[in-house]
DNA sequence: TCCTCCCGCCAAGCA
DNA sequence: TGCTTGGCGGGAGGA
């Protein structure tokens, strides 16, 4: 390391300060970088051979993005800036003693998050899955002129997010963002059932009635409460398909950082608001890790990989610094600036692994008996150990998979605009789920392309044939009130037929009670069984914390984000154009919040009524190779195909008297929802969103428009992705804060911003826009919520803020 | 003075 | 055995 590093160590030492040139390091790039494409030599490649195909392609591309553009821009930049190497070496050769000294970049200049920021430049948050990105690591400690072992740091937290993942020694390769709803998804799930928030409620509770000491009494107590949750060692939780060969050989590395970044995540997203002090978060790391060895020397340790994390999370614009006043003075804390985060669908239950207590998946797509592996992990002590009623689940979802499958129909597609359309028009529409044999088969296309989609999980990963279409599904959904959000799919089979049936059913006709647990299988309970368990409060309140985030760094911090930068520019669109582009788009936090308010919508003693449709459930194929694990196909990857279908296929209209006659029962809805369509799943969202459009608790929905945009949908007079908008105008909320009191019993808590967020920004646009794909595959591919610059409320994919009890927010 | 977190030692473990 | 990885904590810069 230190042969390794002393290189490194000349060339930061160099006299020409970084500082003078930040914005050039800020938008520095590996000059091979091209975003879709494994970087050469950088020498030896141009940035920008006009006359590849590629090239070509990108100039097509650029002409018709002005975010291209702008990344091109970038990249010219930092082709000049690739100078800047040999120039600081000369400086370095001519100065001496101060001058020398000053002429160092400052420590901030060579802060982690800077670095990252530098990192992330260089690589698009979405890239195309057809074309991997790697990662060397000596290419990028010489072109970041760091020490390796920054980047490590940089690496093992993006690695805990699935956003890269080690090839081998030295390599990486690069997912971006693709994978980052079903990470949060599941680290979200994991931490829910280690009951973090419990934790933290525990933590903050002790605070407020005594200083923090760590001596053996508290020790204990902790380790009382801990202990309810089985803690236990670190472990890795992984997504099928996306490795994490590191841990299978390398013991130490559970509780490496990537381990504590993933556990720092959880907190952030069980919270509500999604506020995490460090204090709590390093005691309750802490606590899991060893809980005999609570002291100050491994909390301030502790602190320290958390500023690490902090800063790459931050860099990442998941996280803000802010501050937490409390009786006891002012506390460090961050915020959840990410996307919001839908509980505990089917396909992130299954996805979520552990690579700790099982052997990293291997190379082919996941298994069912996989993904019960890595479920079901046979090490004692698993922070993802399930519940042997999960492992009857997973039978039961491969019995019901095989019941789809075998039903004779026809693939159903549902288009984007199904879904676009369905947020305005509620209550009288409801959305068409399918998993259809078609769309899987269809996309199935390669081998490779299969086992991207499976192993990725992601509705963004997706093979992108049909890039155009991949957004449909996020439908968001918003704080509603849940008391009528959702139209909510229920599975009927149907025994004759051999095809299962999903009904959306009405509310105004409720007869069936649910209960909700996360996922949505939906299974007959007996009504008098039926529990809540969640509270929607806290995922109202979440979601409007995940509002404002992602673009809340300040536009007059120095290292303004690339990422933001690059963000599609929807400012200046035009509503029809961003309702176009809604249809088309799927920001992986829009899939999230979708997925969120369907639970939503569910996690409300909800009950399902007859909507007037029944819904042919089709095959979920098996491909050889390409098969998916049952899990998955039936929730994740339909999930992803979905999407593009048209929604009018296999809709079997059907008149709510006879619905009436069905014999629903109750249904018990259960993780593992492998049978229900995630098209399905987007229909709720859409009555919420409708609920939202309406501003009140009453939605009133567009009955007419509705019809009228199914039908012209149906028949063709419009396109799937358009839609005669009963309330085209997209409003835009400015996001009140985090609302809330940061827990119960700190009723006098405020917020300040840190340095880290550097100032608050307006709600702007680009804050909605932050997670638009950038494929350069077609303007489709690009994810997007409309972004909206007026009103005071923002239904763009369903997303609503509202503002609620205004949590004390400033600036560091 | 305290907060942040850079820096690099050094050990684990891989190739 | 050399190299990669990364845990760890001293201590310095900055607020």
């Amino acid at each position: 390391e230190n042969e390794h590093s002393e290189p490194c160590k000349n060339v930061l030492k160099t006299p020409l300060k970084q500082a003078a040139t930040s914005q050039l390091v800020l938008t520095e790039r590996q000059p091979e970088c091209q975003p879709l494409t494994t970087p050469p030599k950088p020498k030896e490649t141009p940035p920008a051979d006009p006359w590849t195909p590629t090239s070509n392609l990108k100039m097509l591309i650029s002409a018709a993005s002005p975010e291209i553009r702008s990344r091109e821009q970038r990249r010219q930049l930092s082709d000049s800036s690739s100078e800047v190497p040999q120039t600081k070496h000369c400086l370095q050769e001519h100065l001496l003693g101060d001058e020398y000294e000053k002429s160092q970049p400052s420590r901030k200049e060579k802060s982690l998050g800077l670095l990252c920021h530098k990192f992330l430049a260089r690589y698009p948050d979405y890239p195309s899955p057809s074309q991997k990105s790697y990662i060397c690591l000596d290419e990028v400690t010489e072109e970041l002129h760091v020490e390796r072992r920054r980047i490590y740091d940089i690496v093992n937290v993006l690695e805990s997010l699935h956003m890269v993942s080690r090839l081998a020694r030295n390599r990486y390769v690069w997912h971006g963002r693709h994978n980052l709803p079903q990470t949060l998804q599941a680290l979200k799930k994991v931490g829910e059932e280690n009951k973090y928030i419990q934790q933290i409620q525990m933590i903050k509770k002790r605070e407020y009635e005594h200083e923090f000491d760590p001596d053996g009494e508290r020790n204990e107590e902790m380790a009382s409460s801990f202990g309810s949750s089985e803690p236990s060692e670190m472990s890795f939780v992984e997504l099928p398909g996306v490795e994490f060969r590191a841990a299978s050989v390398n013991g130490r590395k559970y509780k490496s950082l990537r381990v504590m970044s993933q556990k720092f995540v959880m907190l952030f997203l069980v919270s509500t608001p999604q506020i995490v002090s460090l204090e709590v978060a390093a005691k309750i790391l802490i606590g899991e890790d060893q809980l005999e060895d609570l002291d100050k020397s491994k909390f301030k340790t502790k602190i320290r990989r958390l500023y690490d994390i902090a800063n790459v999370l931050s860099s990442l614009k998941l996280i803000k610094k802010v501050h937490v006043t409390e009786e006891r003075g002012r506390k460090p804390a961050f915020k959840w600036t990410g996307p919001e985060v839908l509980p505990n669908t089917q396909d992130t239950k299954l996805e979520a692994t552990s690579t700790a207590c099982s052997p990293p998946l291997s190379e082919s797509i996941p298994s069912k008996e996989q993904c019960s592996k890595a479920l079901f992990p046979s090490k004692g002590k698993q922070n993802f150990t399930r519940h042997s009623s999960l492992i009857k689940l997973v039978k039961s979802i491969e019995n019901d998979r095989r019941k789809i499958q075998s039903a004779p129909t026809s693939p159903v597609k549902i288009s984007a605009s199904t879904y676009q359309s369905l947020p305005v028009f509620p209550n009288t529409i409801a959305p068409i789920p399918a998993i259809t044999k078609h769309q899987l088969e269809g996309q199935s296309k390669t081998a490779e392309e299969m086992q991207m989609k499976c192993a990725l999980s992601s509705p963004e990963a997706v093979p992108k044939p049909e890039p155009s279409q991949q957004p449909a599904l996020s439908q968001p959904l918003g704080a509603c009130p849940v008391s009528h959000s959702s139209v909510s799919p229920v599975i009927l089979p149907h025994p004759q037929s051999g095809v299962s049936y999903a009904i959306y059913l009405h509310p105004s006709q409720a007869h069936t009670v649910t209960t909700y647990s996360p996922g949505f299988m939906l299974q007959p309970l007996p009504c008098a069984n039926v529990t809540r368990i969640k509270s929607n409060n806290s995922k109202v309140l979440n979601k409007i914390a995940t509002e404002e985030g992602d673009t809340q760094r300040g536009p007059d911090e120095p290292i303004k984000s690339l990422a933001a930068e690059e963000r599609p520019e929807m400012k200046s669109e035009t509503s029809s154009q961003r309702c176009l582009k809604r249809s088309q788009a799927l920001p992986e936090n829009n899939l999230i919040k979708r997925r969120k308010s369907d639970e939503e919508s569910l996690d409300t003693s909800l009950t399902f009524f007859p909507s007037g449709y029944l819904i042919p459930l089709t095959h979920c194929t098996h491909g050889n190779k390409a098969e998916c694990s049952s899990k998955e196909k039936a929730g994740v990857c339909s999930l992803q195909h979905t999407a593009y279908s048209s929604p009018i296929t296999g809709v079997i209209p059907m008149p709510a008297s006879e619905l009436k006659t069905v014999n629903i029962p109750a249904f018990h809805i259960t993780p593992l929802n492998i049978m229900l369509s995630p098209n399905s799943i987007a229909a709720a969202p859409v009555l919420s969103n409708s609920c939202l459009n309406s501003s009140s608790t009453s939605s009133a929905p567009n009955p007419s428009s509705s019809a009228l945009n199914f039908m012209l949908q149906h028949i063709g007079l419009i396109p799937a992705g358009v839609q005669v908008p009963a309330n085209p105008v997209l409003q835009h909320v400015p996001v009140s804060s985090q609302s809330e009191n940061i827990s119960h019993n700190s009723g006098s808590t405020s917020v300040q911003e840190g340095k880290l967020s550097a100032s608050k920004e307006p709600q702007e646009p680009q804050a909605v826009t932050e997670n638009f794909f950038r494929t350069p595959g077609g303007p489709n591919t690009e994810p997007s919520l409309s972004a909206n610059s007026d009103g005071t409320q923002r239904t763009s994919q369903g997303t609503l803020y509202i503002p609620q009890r205004k949590l004390e927010v400033s600036e560091d």
